[in-house]
RNA sequence: GGAGGCAUAGCUCAGCUGGUUCAGAGCAUCUGCCUUACAAGCAGAGGGUCACAGGUUCGAAUCCUGUUGCCUCCA
């Protein structure tokens, strides 16, 4: 009988086998019907990605919910998809084009866009592929991209609508500039990172010293006021080529006297004024600031309000131009030139003193390059007034309409949400949307949708321009400009036709992302879903931690920390890396990912495993072949399950609608293996060789059933492998599509005092070193025998016990405190009486110090006129149990 | 520099509006068992001044204040 049926649990055969399965069954398709609907769009993940640890988390959460949904009986629908990324996916293509020879340059924008889909057919989306080995249950037949042609439509149309609704403009500001990726980024794209960098203090000579004077001047500048010098701090020493002025705080007694006067650049020897502004902090540096507007947010500003000079020293690729105007640092990199020109300047004599220095440098989330700010014209969406005309946006969060896992998150949207700003939406690439802007040859531009719509606009708007050569704006959209219409786009909501699936689907009912990307994706969502939905896009955010190792680092490739998920997959299984990932995962909370934990998954599953080999082993007769008191207990081994279930179930329900994933699934982990396996089939186990009686056995199959559909949206694969195999199903059935249990009335009988004999005794013969092959004879003084009597089987049975009397008479037997009863246990050994005595004694001690602490309360006038009255009386009860069982104690100290 | 959060057993975390479900869970550790479902297992056990110092209260892990340490986000 249990002969076919392998010892350990093998997950492969299995899940390949379910998965296909659930695809050629189409469980996981969603159209609209009558049914209340449930909706997850999943965070896109890049078309240039690979399966990683985040994923894994991220996507089985969704499957939880999705999963649970659907056997509740929604119509659940996840729709899948990736998402282009323009500047990860345009940098790969680039690369493949290197390795085979071809150089961006020397591509038209067409040939290079065919190399790009060409890539993206080819390796794009590989992530799909492979959530569907961790058993994602997304509707496949409904997977998008965001660069396919209707999202990409939907994305222009809302550029223009912005446009129109002048809620987009175009201007010449400092931006984030990738000089890897070569295009502008949006604030969200910069990373600060600490480093370790140096502060060159640079002497900047007066323009009254001489040339020649400088030239020597090699003489230390103890005191700067008596000094020809100006000494300036920087870090970034490459751009004092670009400076256009210095500025000192005009409350600077130290340097009143030089205000109005120039200096000169070292080596170029350019001439700037010394200007002050209060911005300058007189604690930092020298108190003296070089002013570089090209290279710097700061010092832009401050150009702008004095008229200074913008002087761009670089490339876009972040090499010097020839407006450094040295020939020694025209045509290197930057940092190439901060080496050298710190040491060019030392041996000149323009070094004051070098300090190291920690300081935060900005680099691109994509590239990993330092950003540089730079100068350019750029596109760009008006935050504060799209907030003004959709306040729901920040209102709608703050009041719960959409709910955040963990809440606390509110306070950080909110901040953000107060000081937003301006959103940089063009990007230097080609990978993307095309910007719909029209240029004439003399600098008009209209925005329109084709080239024919833009040359009707120009006839209006500006009738004057030569529309011969209209120039579309060589720019693309930021990747999220596309991000951010998902749960509209997906479901073609941009769309004049089809509406069916928008109405039904949307808004959509959960979320599941990384905090990181809340306000990349997560707020601008919300924004275009009030801006043309006039809806919220979903009821629920739910925000994961991050997957770091034991060491607390963030798994990633370059650390190499990161095991691969397929092969966790193949060792462990899907259903014990997924149990292994949530186990110990709240909401908001990192993960500290162990392989040991997925180790426990898999020991999970092999137990239930075997629990199924046992059931499925049972030999079964009538319940007319048994004795009345087998019968009887077996009955209220079936009564007391019945009530743990429906006891944990609606402990477990509660969990999941507060998102608190773990800790149900940490109760289903302990309801199947302490009370279903440790429990409750070990007291219906037929002693072996045996049958068991019919009806038992029906409940018995039923509990494994229900168990497994609570069980299925944590580890889909073996439970439908039991959920088939348990019992006759037709062809088309599914766990997946099965009715999940409600919480149902029960009987509760208590076991309580029951199980505590059992354990106790347990505890004693491992204590003394007694086989658990011996039985015993026991004496149960209580007088409450209605909790023990009926359990007499079980006694027996579990703590392998001979007999069992009632307030009888126990001479030299062991005493075991059970409740506030006492369990008196024969042993065959010699007992030693005065170690029984102490050890009484003991327990008595302990009551009296612990009555004494109840007496202090119950003394106590304030507590008992403060307290609750059910708490006082409860007090009195304790002190009532204990007294009792400090009587019974003493009279089995006498009996020793 | 600004905002928020965290500190409970060796590790990861539960402990709601103060009071026997208040010191808990899982893993790890230790002891004894290959007891015909499972050694990926079974039966048990030992681990904590609830970060520190004050305060409120009849009563504080829980509320308040300060200190220290750590984390995240923003500039």
């Amino acid at each position: 009988m249990t002969k076919e049926i392998s010892k350990t649990y093998s997950p492969q055969s299995i899940e390949d086998k379910w998965y296909s399965y659930w695809l050629s069954n189409k469980y996981f398709h969603a159209k609209p019907d009558e049914r209340e609907p449930y909706s997850i769009v999943i965070p896109p993940p890049n078309v240039t990605g690979v399966l990683h640890m985040g994923h894994m988390l991220n996507n089985t959460i969704q499957d939880v919910l999705t999963r649970r949904a659907r056997m509740q009986g929604k119509n659940a629908c996840w729709v899948p998809g990736t998402d282009h990324a323009s500047i990860a996916t345009e940098a790969k293509v680039v690369q493949m084009l290197r390795e085979r020879g071809i150089k961006k340059s020397d591509l038209s924008r067409e040939d290079f866009l065919k190399y790009a889909w060409e890539w993206k057919e080819k390796y794009g989306g590989i992530i799909l592929e492979q959530l569907k080995k961790l058993g994602a249950s997304c509707d496949w037949d409904r997977t998008r991209f965001t660069m396919e042609p209707s999202l990409s439509e939907a994305v222009i149309d809302v550029f223009i609508d912005l446009y129109n609704k002048g809620l987009i403009y175009r201007e010449l500001r400092m931006v984030n500039w990738d000089p890897l990726g070569k295009t502008a980024l949006s604030d969200e794209e910069v990373i600060f990172k600490d480093v370790n960098s140096k502060l060159y203090y640079i002497k900047y000579h007066l323009t009254e010293n001489s040339k020649s004077e400088i030239l020597n001047s090699n003489h230390p500048t103890s005191n700067i006021q008596h000094s020809k010098f100006v000494v300036i701090a920087t870090t970034r020493p490459e751009t004092i080529l670009a400076d256009a002025a210095i500025c000192v705080n005009p409350n600077d007694e130290r340097f009143k006297h030089l205000i109005g006067k120039k200096a000169l650049v070292p080596f170029i020897n350019r001439e700037i004024e010394i200007i002050a502004d209060e911005y300058v902090a007189m604690d930092f540096g020298t108190g003296c600031l070089k002013v570089t507007p090209a290279h710097d947010k700061n010092d832009y500003e401050l150009g702008k309000k004095y008229n200074l000079e913008v002087i761009d020293i670089l490339t876009e690729e972040g090499f010097l131009n020839e407006k450094a105007q040295d020939e020694r640092y025209i045509g290197k990199d930057r940092f190439a030139v901060r080496k050298q020109i710190a040491i060019d300047l030392e041996e000149a004599g323009f070094i004051e003193k070098i300090e190291e220095y920690k300081n935060q440098v900005g680099t691109s989330e994509r590239t990993g390059a330092v950003i540089e700010p730079r100068l350019t014209l750029q596109w760009w969406v008006d935050m504060k007034k799209f907030l003004a005309k959709n306040p729901q946006v920040l209102d709608a969060v703050m009041n719960d309409e959409i709910k955040f896992h963990p809440a606390n998150m509110k306070n950080t949207y909110k901040h953000w949400i107060d000081n937003i700003k301006d959103w940089c939406i063009s990007r230097q690439l080609w990978w993307g949307q095309q910007i719909p802007a029209w240029y004439s040859e003399d600098g008009n531009f209209v925005v329109a949708k084709t080239e024919v719509e833009a040359i009707e606009k120009f006839r209006i708007q500006h009738p004057t321009s030569n529309i011969q050569h209209l120039k579309q704006d060589e720019d693309v959209l930021d990747t999220w400009f596309s991000s951010w219409l998902w749960p509209i786009s997906v479901f073609d909501g941009f769309k004049e036709e089809g509406k069916e699936d928008i109405k039904y689907f949307y808004p959509t009912n959960d979320l599941v992302t990384a905090p990181e990307i809340m306000f990349f994706w997560v707020a601008r969502m919300i924004m275009a879903g009030y801006e043309w939905m006039g809806q919220k896009p979903f009821s629920n955010v739910y925000y994961t931690g991050i997957v770091r190792d034991k060491q607390r680092r963030k798994m990633s490739k370059s650390l190499g920390n990161s095991p691969d998920p397929l092969d966790l997959i193949a060792q462990y299984g899907a259903d014990g890396v997924r149990m292994g990932m949530l186990i110990c995962s709240p909401a908001g909370n990192d993960i500290l990912f162990d392989e040991s934990q997925v180790e426990q998954g898999r020991n999970f599953a092999n137990k239930i495993w075997n629990a199924f080999r046992l059931v499925k082993g049972l030999s079964i007769k009538p319940d007319t072949e048994f004795a009345a008191d087998l019968l009887a207990s077996n009955k209220i081994s079936e009564q007391w399950f019945e009530a743990r279930f429906n006891l944990a179930l609606a402990e477990i329900e509660e969990k999941c609608k507060d998102y608190k994933l773990s800790e149900a699934l940490m109760m289903i982990y302990k309801l199947i293996w302490d009370d279903y396996c440790a429990w409750y089939l070990e007291m219906i186990k037929p002693v072996y060789g045996e049958a068991l009686n019919q009806s038992t056995y029906d409940q018995t199959v039923a509990f494994f059933e229900k168990l497994m559909l609570v069980l299925h949206p944590f580890m889909p694969f073996i439970t439908e492998e039991i959920w088939q195999e348990i019992t006759e199903r037709k062809e088309g059935e599914s766990i997946c599509v099965a009715a999940y249990p409600n919480v149902e009335t029960y009987n509760y009988t208590s076991l309580q005092n029951t199980f505590e004999t059992i354990s106790k005794i347990r505890e004693l013969r491992n204590s003394k070193g007694i086989s658990p092959k011996e039985a015993f004879e026991i004496v149960i003084k209580t007088n409450q025998t209605e909790l023990y009597e009926p359990n007499q089987f079980l006694i027996k049975k579990l703590a392998n016990v001979s007999s069992i009397l009632f307030n009888e008479d126990a001479p030299n037997y062991v005493s075991l405190s059970v409740s506030t009863d006492q369990v008196f246990v024969k042993l065959n050994i010699e007992i030693d009486a005065v170690a029984e005595a102490e050890k009484i004694n003991k327990e008595i001690e302990y009551l009296i110090g612990f009555m004494a602490s109840v007496d202090v309360k119950l003394s106590n006038e304030k507590f008992v006129s403060n307290a609750k009255p059910e708490l006082v009386e409860k007090e009195r009860q304790k002190k009532e149990d204990a007294l009792a069982k400090i009587e019974v104690l003493k009279q089995s100290l006498a009996g020793l």
